[in-house]
DNA sequence: AGGTCCGTTGCCAAG
DNA sequence: CCTTGGCAACGGACC
């Protein structure tokens, strides 16, 4: 009685909630979390991240003093089902291998529930509909599930919680998919994201601990009231079939990840060496990095459990690389964009996106197919993509290859469609790392050296001149020798025979000539940031889309008439909006200039 | 205001 | 083999 009093009297003064609330409802709600706790709460564990036992807060609060806890996981459609228009195999939204790493992921959960004698209720549908009804179902007191910073979980918790709150179902959703909560990040810098990674590290101070795991999980009750619980699909189930490719070496779930974790440190002086940018990204028998973040993305490793470990190794060591190229440095940086992802308005996006540069980037569906698929003509950059498509992973600078080469490096395409390949194929694609990295990479917003572009060429040369890595994921260039294995298109003929692989037959010749593109490209965002600068950081759409139309004129494209060239571009959509202004047709005036695409590389390279 | 320094991961040639 | 400096030259933070 007392306890009951206390809590009315603590509600009825926080003005806030008794102005918006009947007082009836008020009273009827702090008597039934009082009663509850006598009679001992049911509660539902939701997971959707966090797939995990240790450190899940959410778990934690779940068990305790919990007659029954319902672990649930609810399989959507949206994410799972084949998508047989997909350029590759699986759903709309995620590759094969990422649905792969889920169910593994679920299978062992579900295993390490049943060893403490739970185990995963699956169910099938929209978790937007299926979560409350089973609120009402299993007479559900309490509802735990772990914060979600994307905007789509939080405008689908969001929902859940008004609904759960509305039925008097207390609703627990703690921080732990990252170190810090972005929204006390964002307050300590006063109101805005931080935008330098210098900035980021200033404000954040140091980070929580993990919390126990449970020491006992309460079962769910056997009676669940017809409610219909799913075993875990197999790919099979899903309808995924004929998967002959090859798959990612990186099986998902909490127990590989803490393996591992462990394999990961357990070699103190790489730890401490360790600085990103000097990894291989060519290596990829034995990749340059600990290869955790897929884990990290899904949860079943906690980022506060790994920076714990790293510390005690640091600690055991005099000296130890440091932020921003450090191991540590990598679970900072998964914060900083996190943190920015939460805190920008659009940030997955150009258009509306205050902290992107407007530029007029190229929608060729040609180009960007080309890419996608891995017949650029650049066996380094097609390598890596076909790495991506059949591993789900590739190394960090990998990624930066591919994504400058499609952006700001060679063929100028929109980011956004880049974004988008790497969102569905990477096992640990995360919405906010992805797009920031994409930000990046782009030169839209971060980082501004526009004039830094890798070469699909040189860059992988120097750390694997032998062409393993290109052989390996292009079989077809498995006998061009190696001092043509970069620039297959300069072997002569006769070489190019030997080796079963006629460049412009066997594999494509390269869309672009480099050193044509990438001048261009420079002179593209040259003109694209003096717009910005003159409109004051924030152009008009129109002149955005008016120094597209100048830039298209000063660099017509022209296609091959044969070879493997792609597929003709279509229109840019937000072309359709202008009224006719200038043709596409139209033949610049004044002499013809070499053209980015009517490129026809010398035939041999005498040495 | 304007100058200076710096920024996780460029390229190339020279030493 | 490695490191170093020139190249060209951006925005943001800070003074």
């Amino acid at each position: 009685m007392v306890v009951e009093t206390r809590l009315f009297a603590q509600s009825f003064f926080s003005g806030k909630l008794l102005s918006n609330q009947p007082l009836a409802k008020l009273v009827r709600r702090q008597y039934r979390s009082v009663h509850c706790a006598m009679q001992q709460k049911k509660s539902l564990m939701w997971f959707r991240k966090g797939l995990r036992l240790h450190d899940n807060p959410a778990l934690l609060r779940a068990c305790q003093g919990a007659s029954h806890v319902y672990p649930v996981f609810v399989l959507d459609p949206w994410f799972l089902a084949p998508d047989p228009t997909a350029p590759s195999p699986g759903s709309k939204v995620a590759g094969v291998n990422r649905i792969r790493f889920l169910l593994q992921s679920l299978e062992n959960l579900d295993a390490n529930l049943r060893q403490h004698g739970s185990r995963l209720l699956l169910l099938h549908g929209n978790p937007a509909t299926v979560i409350p009804a089973l609120l009402t179902k299993w007479q559900i007191n309490e509802l735990c599930y772990e914060f979600d910073t994307e905007p789509y979980a939080q405008s689908r918790d969001a929902e859940i919680k008004k609904l759960a709150s509305k039925s008097g179902v207390e609703v627990f959703s703690p921080v732990s998919h990252t170190l810090f909560n972005p929204v006390d990040t964002i307050q300590k810098n006063g109101g805005t994201a931080p935008l330098t990674y210098q900035a980021f590290c200033k404000v954040i101070g140091t980070p929580p601990a993990p919390v126990a795991a449970p020491s006992q999980i309460p079962s769910p009750s056997e009676d669940l009231n017809n409610v219909e619980i799913v075993a875990i699909p197999t790919l099979e189930d899903l309808g995924y079939i004929n998967l002959d490719e090859e798959f990612s070496p990186h099986p998902g779930g909490e127990t590989e990840a803490l393996r591992r974790l462990d394999d990961s440190l357990a070699d103190q002086k790489w730890v401490c060496d360790f600085e990103k940018p000097k990894g291989d990204p060519t290596a990829f028998m034995k990749p340059a990095t600990t290869v955790l973040s897929p884990y990290l993305k899904f949860g079943c490793l906690s980022c506060r459990l790994f920076y714990q470990r790293l510390q005690a190794v640091y600690s055991q060591s005099k000296k130890y690389s440091k932020p921003p190229v450090s191991l540590e440095g990598q679970l900072l940086w998964r914060e900083f964009f996190y943190t920015a992802g939460y805190g920008t308005q659009n940030f997955d996006r150009m258009q509306g996106n205050p902290i992107c540069k407007q530029i007029p980037w190229k929608d060729d569906d040609g180009l960007l197919s080309a890419w996608r698929d891995g017949r650029t003509g650049h066996p380094w950059i097609d390598a890596a993509m076909v790495q991506l498509r059949k591993w789900g992973w590739m190394h960090h600078l990998a990624r930066h290859a591919v994504a400058c080469y499609l952006t700001r490096g060679d063929l100028f395409v929109y980011w956004e469609r880049g974004r988008d390949v790497f969102d569905r194929l990477l096992i640990d694609s995360d919405w906010a790392i992805n797009n920031g990295n994409w930000l990046w990479l782009s030169a839209s917003a971060f980082f501004h050296q526009y004039h830094r572009i890798y070469s699909p060429v040189t860059f992988a040369k120097k750390y694997d001149p032998d062409g393993r890595y290109v052989k390996h994921f292009l079989p077809v260039l498995k006998d061009m020798p190696k001092q043509y294995i970069y620039e297959p298109w300069t072997a002569p003929l006769a070489v190019q025979k030997k080796a079963n692989c006629i460049i412009g037959v066997d594999y494509p010749r390269p869309i672009v000539d480099h050193a044509i593109a990438n001048k261009e490209c420079r002179e593209r965002m040259g003109q694209a940031y003096a717009l910005s600068k003159e409109a004051g950081g924030h152009p008009k759409q129109e002149q955005v889309d008016e120094l597209h139309d100048r830039l298209e004129a000063q660099f017509p494209v022209v296609r091959p008439e044969s070879g493997n060239a792609p597929a003709p571009p279509k229109r840019a959509p937000r072309k359709a909006v202008k009224k006719g202004a200038s043709s596409p047709k139209e033949e610049p005036s004044g002499k013809r200039q070499r053209k980015l695409t009517d490129y026809k590389p010398a035939q041999a390279k005498k040495k």
